[in-house]
DNA sequence: TTTATAAAGTGAAACGTTTACTTTTTATCT
DNA sequence: AGATAAAAAGTAAACGTTTCACTTTATAAA
C-alpha cells in the first residue's frame, strides 16, 4: 500500500498539517524539515493527486486540443510546450480532433470534466466551443489563429504570417520575377487572410499591378495544393514564380510539379512553407518560409503559466517572427 | 459553483448512494432514472474526477511515453490510440522524452505519480525504467520494440521487421538487382537487428553471398543516413541499389543523393521507409516500405483497454505485417 | 525576567465521491 | 392475505489531502 501524509505523520510526530505546510512550501523549523525529507524517501511517499485536486480544486494539467496530431508543425510546437510545462510540474493532456468543430466541442468538454487547470488550443471552430472554459474562468490561450469572438478574453501566440507571406514575395520580386502565383488556404481563415495580404503588399510595394488569375484559393490540404498549381500553371502561362502558403498544400504542388516534369527553378520558381525536412529533402532544395516552431512553444507555455499562477491575468497577445531559409528553388531573372 | 452528486440528490430526493450507483450503470427503478437524468441536465452536474479518483484509485488516464513528439510514425499511432481510448472515456497524457533515457525514467515516474492506470512506452531504455509501473501492477505496454528484460510481463505490438526488410530486398531482387546495400540502425536496436536479418535471408533465398560492405551501420538520424550512403557509394563502385531502414535515415540519404546529383532509378535503385507523403514528394516517387500504422494504434489502444477492464491481464504480443508501396525508384535491370 | 510579537505547529472539518452494510419496497408463491 | 426472496434504495464511513482558526513555542524588546 501507498504510504500517505499519515505516515509520515506517525513517523517524524509532527501533524498532518505540518507535513502539508511542507509539501506546499511553507516554512518550517529546519530539523522537522529534514525529518519530513527523510521520512518521505524512507516510506517512500508521493502526493496524491487526486486527494490534492479534490481539496484544491486544481489538477496541475493543461489541456491542448487541436486540429491534427500526424502535423509536424503543431506536435514540434506541443513538444516544446510540454518540456516547459513539465517542469514547472504540469502535465499535458492532448486532444486531437481531427479538424472537425464538432469534436472540438466535445475535446473541450472532455478536458474539462478532466478538470484540467488551463486550455491551450489551436482553434478550428469560431470561439463557441471555448465558451464552457471560460464561464469556469479557466486560462485559454489560443495557438497559431486569433479568434475575433473571443477577442480581448484570451490570450494568443501567432506568427507574424503577413509579414512571413509579405518577405517572401519580396524575395521573388528581388528576384526579378513579376508574374508570382500565389495558392492561399481557405479565405475565412486567419492565417490565410493574412498571407495574401502581406503578398499583395510586396506586389504593391513594387509596382506589380496584382492579377487577380494568378491568385488561387485552396484549403491547406495536399490534394488541394496539388489542384491549385495545376490550375494556376494552365491558366498562366507566363508566370515564372509561385508561393505556396503552407505546408501540406507545398507537398502538393510539389508531386504536381514533378509529375509534369516542372523544371525547379529552370521554368518556375517556388517558396514553399514550413517544414525543414521537405526543404531539404526535396530537388533542388527549396526555398521556405518558417515559422519559430520553438519560440511559439516556448511562449505559449510561459504565457499559460503566467496566467496560472495568476501572475499575470490579462489575456495577451504575442506575434512572432518569421524567417526565410534559402534553398535553390528561386531563379535569379536577368530583366 | 458547481454541482455536486449532493445536489442531484437533494434536486432528486435520491440518497447519495442511489445516484453512485446510476452514474457507475447499476440498476434502479426506470422513475428514478428519469428524474436524475433530469436533474442532471438541469443543474449541468459533471462527474469530479478527483473525488472518484480518490475513492476509487483509478484515473481513467493512460500515461503515454515515447522518444519523440515530432515523429510522425509515432504520432500517427498516438493518433488513432488517443481516438480510442478517449471513446471509452479514457484520456491520454504524453510525454516526449527526447531519446533521452534519463527524462523516459523522468517521465514514467512522473506519470506515475498523476496515478495513470496504465502505461504505453515506445522504449529508449533497456527496461530498468518500467520497474516503479509493473510494481505497482500497472499494465504496461510496448510500442515498436519489445524488451528482453520484460520479456512475459508487459504486452507488445510490433510490426513485422523482419517480414518487411525480407519484402523490400526480395523486391529489388526480383528487379535483377545484386549489389544490393543496406542502411541499418545501432545494431542494439530491436528493430535494426530484425530488418538487417530480413534482408539477409532474402539474399540468401537468391543466392546472393552478403558482403559485408555494402551493410553501413547507422543511428536512424537523418544525418546518419546522409553520411553512411556517402560511405556506400565511395566504396562500392557496383552497387546498384540500396534499402534505407527508416525513415530518417531514408530522408538523409536523398539528400546526399540529390546533392551528388545521383539520377534516382537510373543510377541507383532505392527502397525507402515509413511516411508516405515523403515517397510522393521525392522526385522520382520512392517505393517504401511501410508500417500498419492505424492497425498499430488501434490494437494497442484495445490491448490496453483489455488489460485495464481486467479481462485478459495476460500480456501479449502482437506482430503486424507491412506493406510495400510501388513508387519509382526501383529500376528494372535487364540482366 | 517579563511581556509583546512573530513564527511554527496542531486539530478538525471539509472536498465529492464510492461502497460495505442495512433497511425498505416490490414481486412471487402459497 | 401472508410469507419469502429479490431488487432497489438508503446510511455512513471512508479515500488523502488542504486550510481555517487556533495554540504553543521561539525571538526580541523592555
Amino acid at each position: 500500500m501507498a504510504s500517505t501524509i499519515k505516515d509520515i505523520a506517525r513517523e517524524t510526530g509532527l501533524s498532518l498539517a505540518t507535513i502539508s505546510k511542507y509539501l506546499n512550501g511553507g516554512s518550517l523549523r529546519e530539523k522537522n524539515r529534514q525529518a519530513i525529507e527523510q521520512a518521505i524517501r524512507k516510506l517512500d511517499y508521493h502526493v496524491n493527486e487526486y486527494a490534492r485536486g479534490l481539496k484544491s480544486n486544481r489538477s496541475r494539467t493543461v489541456g491542448v486540443v487541436i486540429p491534427e496530431l500526424s502535423n509536424l508543425f503543431i506536435t514540434q510546437i506541443i513538444s516544446v510546450m510540454e518540456g516547459v510545462l513539465q517542469e514547472k510540474g504540469y502535465s499535458v493532456m492532448v486532444c486531437d480532433c481531427r479538424s472537425d468543430p464538432e469534436r472540438e466541442c466535445r475535446a473541450v468538454r472532455f478536458l474539462l470534466e478532466k478538470r484540467v487547470d488551463g486550455l491551450i488550443n489551436m482553434p478550428i471552430g469560431a470561439g463557441a466551443h471555448l465558451e464552457p472554459a471560460l464561464e469556469k474562468e479557466l486560462p485559454v490561450l489560443l495557438l497559431d489563429r486569433p479568434l475575433p469572438l473571443l477577442a480581448g478574453r484570451v490570450s494568443c501566440v501567432l506568427s507574424d504570417n503577413e509579414g512571413a507571406a509579405r518577405t517572401a514575395a519580396r524575395r521573388l520580386l528581388e528576384a526579378g520575377h513579376r508574374q508570382i502565383g500565389i495558392i492561399v488556404g481557405p479565405t475565412d481563415i486567419f492565417t490565410s487572410q493574412l498571407r495574401l495580404k502581406g503578398y499583395r503588399e510586396a506586389l504593391e510595394e513594387y509596382g506589380v499591378a496584382p492579377c487577380e488569375n494568378l491568385i488561387a484559393y485552396s484549403d491547406y490540404t495536399v490534394q488541394g495544393g496539388y489542384r491549385q498549381i495545376c490550375r494556376l500553371l494552365e491558366e498562366n502561362k507566363d508566370m515564372t514564380a509561385v508561393f505556396v502558403t503552407n505546408y501540406e498544400m507545398t507537398l502538393g504542388a510539389l508531386i504536381a510539379l514533378n509529375e509534369r516534369g516542372v523544371r525547379i527553378p529552370e521554368e518556375l520558381s517556388i517558396i514553399g512553407f514550413d517544414n525543414l525536412d521537405l526543404s531539404r529533402v526535396a530537388n533542388p532544395p527549396l526555398t521556405i518560409v518558417s515559422q519559430p516552431l520553438e519560440e511559439i512553444g516556448l511562449q505559449a507555455a510561459r504565457l499559460m503559466l503566467d496566467q496560472l499562477s495568476g501572475e499575470n491575468r490579462t489575456p495577451l497577445t504575442l506575434t512572432l517572427s518569421t524567417s526565410i531559409q534559402e534553398g535553390k528553388s528561386v531563379r535569379q531573372l536577368t530583366l
